[in-house]
DNA sequence: CGCGATGTGCAAATCGAGTTGCAAGGCGAG
DNA sequence: CTCGCCTTGCAACTCGATTTGCACATCGCG
């Protein structure tokens, strides 16, 4: 294996080839001033024969773009932030830019601080910040929104950055159907496992719910399993009477689902049980759960298109923000309450 | 909202406010050449004072090295890749570099010579390849892998690229232990559902596999869910007579499952299910899912590990490839065979 | 007092591409 | 022949950080 460094081509290498100034090669490349057809095509051809590709260092440092923009999830493992992430990847592919990841998860703020410091060291044109598992904006990211740095929040609109452009499901609409889905069957003792307190998406679909049952019972999970899991485990041992189980995301109901099952509580006979988001065991779970799905890849590949929008007017002077529709996923585990 | 194009501060302007040249400011910050203690200080308030941070592209331009690298995956939406991911994101937060995801899926070639072109630019130090999906390089990535820009395979071995370090689990010992599992349990009758033929991870699993089972029948599937489900129905259509069903990861597992299942055969009463990976959802699926637990978070850190080493080293020269251990995980899918 | 040894700052060059003003050569049309 | 247009080259400058050669201190020590 031979070393490392093999150097590739530069502008002037390709001009001297080409017996022209490296004036020619740059505008035969830009088209910022005509260029005689023949010698643009001998030109492109020793590039293409080359290999030659313009140094993106040097390139950013002349137009002070870097084509490159940012996402900023909680984790990247997860199936959630997968698909936003595979939704922001699509989008900026299709308009030639590259993705920088940026994990956040543990809120460490030295890591936070790194990925703010990816705009103002011009390493990104903009970011694409989901913020899906905090209450409110951290003094890091108020600054930087205050820089006015192009940034446009997916997922989880942020209280306090209410200028900046925000990409989310409607919750709220989402949590009525599954609400009017439920009291129609004939349910009216409802507890729904909420996610954080505080997060406007939870708010939203706790609203929405309440709409059909008023007098819900409202636990806060943190959207893990294992949460779900406790929490009904709670509700067991404090005999809560209830048959109809709201979870603000489908791991949460299909943790409360195990443990209800566990304890010989039949569903959906005896309760039933709601999730929201639709992940790919919302289906594989026996009975099927009943959720929302939501368009987790459309909120990445809007994001980052008003991301985009923004980086390429210089200003999010006007970007809207854009609430997604959801749709009403019945599956195994809602029926009518036992009479 | 003010315009985004607030500009950064540059070097100039904090040596100009601190009444020194540029040179002190960048000697104060590189350490190379020592500087008055009372001047550092001062030039290192006015740093965080300003909230200066130096220009990504201007050093990229002089240093040669942008301290990113990439990683290129089929779909980072995949759970399984996403473990990966998130494993290379860690390890280059850690050694300070940023990550920069490049998607493979639907191996379209203008996305793969996209994706090249980041190292050709210079816009990334390195490349972490997951292969995961493919049988042999394409020809763009041998004409990479031989100019030897910095390379290391995760996950999956490519033939042809004997060169490039890699590192992937012990498919052979993991799928060696299940076999052995389930012979243990008295099983004689095997089905295999394997991944691609000809995939590197595919051929290691099957023989290892078959050291139990030297006459168990290969299916090929293509690692999803439906795929097992749909050779399942192939089997039963079929009526071959098996007691174990070995699957080349947990989805086809739990897809062939849910098939037999359906058609009321018992698991593991009547037959016994393995899989591979230890996805999220084998441990909620009833019965629990028996696997093989693969470390892709350490597959992706080392991953990242090799490949900064070799980026710093300037070669991959003397780079170890990394075989990562695996776990068997027993859960209730695998029972002795009905007597 | 003077010598070398340090410490310290400045100006200038460098990285590779993009851009501009100016000028030169070639060509066709009037 | 000349005017105007098209093509192209040249040289110079920009982007912002890094690094060099050079020079001016200042200090200790014989």
């Amino acid at each position: 294996m031979t070393d490392a460094t093999a150097k590739p081509w530069t502008m002037q290498q390709i001009a001297a080839a080409a017996g022209v100034s490296v004036t020619t090669v740059s505008h035969t490349l830009s088209g910022k001033r005509p260029v005689n057809p023949e010698t643009a095509l001998r030109i492109r051809r020793l590039i293409d024969e080359f290999g030659y590709v313009p140094d993106a260092g040097a390139r950013q440092l002349k137009s002070g773009r870097s084509r490159m923009i940012g996402l900023a999830v909680p984790d990247i493992s997860h199936w959630y932030f997968g698909r936003i992430a595979r939704g922001v990847e699509e989008m900026a592919n299709e308009r030639d830019y590259g993705l920088i990841i940026c994990s956040t998860s543990n809120s460490d703020p030295r890591r936070e601080k790194r990925y703010f410091n990816l705009l103002r060291t011009r390493s990104i044109d903009g970011l694409v910040y989901t913020a899906s598992r905090e209450i409110a904006a951290t003094d890091e990211l108020m600054k930087i929104a205050e820089s006015s740095s192009p940034i446009v929040l997916a997922d989880e609109d942020v209280p306090g950055l209410d200028d900046v452009p925000s990409v989310t499901s409607t919750n709220y609409g989402g949590a009525q159907e599954l609400g009017r889905h439920l009291r129609d069957l004939g349910h009216t003792r409802a507890v729904i496992i909420a996610g954080y307190a505080g997060l406007h998406s939870t708010v939203q679909r706790v609203r929405g719910i309440r709409e059909s049952f008023p007098n819900a019972l409202v636990l806060h999970g943190d959207f893990e399993l294992a949460s779900g899991y406790a929490l009904a485990s709670d509700l067991l041992a404090n005999q809560v009477g209830f048959t109809a189980l709201f979870a603000s995301n489908d791991l949460m109901a299909i943790g409360a689902m195990r443990r209800l099952q566990e304890a010989g509580v039949r569903v959906p006979e005896d309760v039933s049980i709601v999730g929201f988001d639709d992940v790919d065991m919302a289906s594989v779970v026996s009975p099927g759960l009943t959720t929302v799905r939501q368009d987790m890849l459309g909120i990445g590949r809007q994001s980052a298109e008003l991301l985009i929008d923004a980086v390429e007017a210089g200003s999010t002077e006007g970007i809207q923000s854009i609430g997604l529709p959801v749709e009403l996923v019945i599956r195994g585990s809602t029926a009518p309450p036992p009479s």
